[in-house]
DNA sequence: GGAATAGTTAGGGATATGGCTAAACATCAA
DNA sequence: TTGATGTTTAGCCATATCCCTAACTATTCC
């Protein structure tokens, strides 16, 4: 299996699941703790806090403990190497429909080439 | 585990293996067929498709055959889910800035408040 | 101190993922 | 029609994922 995760790898897989997805909603509201963030999720605290594990592993959440509470909040720019990718997509993308266009009104002004 | 995956799962899933956005970011060029797309992999062809087949299942590309010829190409909006969710979590990041912002901005009027 | 609260560790189970080889089709070309 | 080409199917393996319970540790509060 994949032995070198990137960090896309990383941020791509953590978004692949609904319950990480909703927890990083909720944090973008602000810093909560585990036991606050967990409360409307219907899961046993140990699984859990195995997806905040992996957003933390992916670098979208940091947390803190204090005292017996841990706090959790959203990395600023947690998203930034998705979107990054999506938007070099995008332009990759948007300079094959150019290619094309160029070669579609090269048609037009010249049908017999 | 997760029985109703949704399309954001599948995406973004989708999004979490290299090899697949490699075979992502070749099709952005223009279509192949799947024999072509698989030459700069060092992967067995069986193991190949099984990438094309979830690409296929997320949306995000599309292939139709031609004799014994399977032709793959990117669907036009392919990242439209993962973008648009991001754009979506940008805005509620914002949107808790501002608040912050307008707090902070209260204290400074206000200072015994 | 003793009880409640907040997290953590340990271990297990079902299913999914990402890879492989070998063999089967299907089609095109000579 | 025979052989080469382009997938596709079948089946297997190792590891990862996502969930669980039970038991443990560390704080805080009365």
């Amino acid at each position: 299996m994949a032995k070198h995760q990137t960090d896309l790898d990383h941020v791509f897989l953590a978004l692949g699941d609904p319950t990480r997805r909703a927890i990083l909603e909720r944090l973008a509201a602000g810093p909560l703790s585990v036991t606050e963030l967990a409360r409307p999720f219907a899961m046993a605290l140990p699984s859990f806090m195995e997806h905040l594990k992996k957003l933390e592993n992916a670098g979208m959440i940091s947390s803190d403990k204090d005292g017996r509470v841990r706090t959790c909040a959203l990395v600023p720019g947690a998203f930034a190497p998705a979107r990054d990718w999506l938007a070099a997509q995008k332009h990759l993308w948007e300079a094959r429909l150019d290619r094309f266009d160029a070669f579609v009104t090269q048609l037009a002004k010249d049908p017999n080439e």
